[in-house]
DNA sequence: GTGGTCTAGACCACC
DNA sequence: GTGGTCTAGACCACC
């Protein structure tokens, strides 16, 4: 979990970002654990309300499920996060193309670059 | 000229990346003008100190010329505008590799997402 | 460090000047360290401003190398010292070519004087 | 003759130099003509008061005569003439031996510029 | 302590 | 008008 948060945005939404991230690259397991609210919260260093509006929000989205008493967990439907997956690829991509868009590159230097994203991605 | 620039980082540098990219996507032309020192520092609400340091340093790498008391003009060498659109263009692609790479994408959604990116960088 | 600059000339420019003739000379050590840029802008009575402006400069140049929190020192490169040190020699070669080519010397008076001055040299 | 003299010393003395060259460099003949005190005080800008001082230091030293009515010439001895050519290249020798003496070059670097000196002089 | 950056404002040279 | 240089002084990051 970051530390640092970007200071312009609200912390919560960078929680929750950063909940589903790391599910999406497997660092939290479907179906799994997810620390506390507490633990989380003393780790980040975030405040426990903050924490909190960020679990209640990841709840109301399906993404995890909280029982009193137990926890939460990671949603165990792979279907849900790769919903995430795909949300994270468009949005990096459409950065991309804002990027890549205005530098009027050649068709080739549009493949070559593709072609180098695809060696690296697929490594 | 953007102006509200990273207070995480040096304006010059950021100045001098803003007139680069500029030039790339042909706002200022090849061998063209640009604004006076005075003018852009007073454009951008950047000290004309700050802005001073930015032109010197284009200079030196040969990005555009200066003459004094005529202001400065844009490369004229296509070649060294092109060096610097495969600069940003390969940044770009770093930055998204960056952000794909442990996304755990499967080679058909690797596949889709290059192919979303071409299609809308060559529309 | 003189304190006595010309005042037809940039400052920054005279220092950068000096720093490489007394490294040549061995004031400064290849690799030895070079006094902060604080220290030697009180010692010359010049603005820290343009005293960091020819650091900066040496930097770019290869000459020294600074470091955030630890200052700077000269390079250990002896080829690049000695670089500077057949510019150094070139430049004094050319300014007293052009004073003494004008004087209609005769050959044998230019063959004592390039006795005289191998005699003073080597003493 | 120079229209820049340095501010720094006495401008009647640097007419004498200046003479004293020309005349070493053959622009003024031995026993020829030189221009009046108020030709040439016209011509460099230069008060014909110190002029004249300058034109009487020259005469004192034996190097150029004048009669009253005649204006001045440049003295008709050459040996006079030559005195002056050792006394400016060797003024010139000790400056050069000044630059290079202390740039700790190698006995092969000596000798080539050395080399380089007596072909560009005889040249 | 160190250097890095920025602002503010001055004066100069070249045009 | 243009850029080039310099001073003065501030605040920051790194150590």
């Amino acid at each position: 979990m970051p530390l640092d948060f970007d200071p312009t945005r609200p912390i919560y939404l960078q929680i929750i970002e950063a909940v589903k991230k790391r599910t999406v690259q497997g660092i939290y397991q479907a179906g799994g654990p997810l620390p506390s609210v507490r633990e989380m919260a003393k780790e980040t260093g975030v405040n426990p309300n903050t924490m909190s509006r960020a679990y209640m929000e990841l709840e109301r989205e399906g993404f995890i499920t909280t029982r009193r008493g137990e926890g939460s967990s990671i949603t165990k439907s792979a279907k849900r996060i790769d919903r995430e997956r795909r949300t994270l690829a468009r949005a990096a991509r459409d950065r991309f193309v804002a990027e890549i868009r205005d530098l009027a590159l050649s068709r080739d230097q549009i493949d070559d670059l593709l072609r180098e994203i695809l060696e690296e991605v697929t490594l």
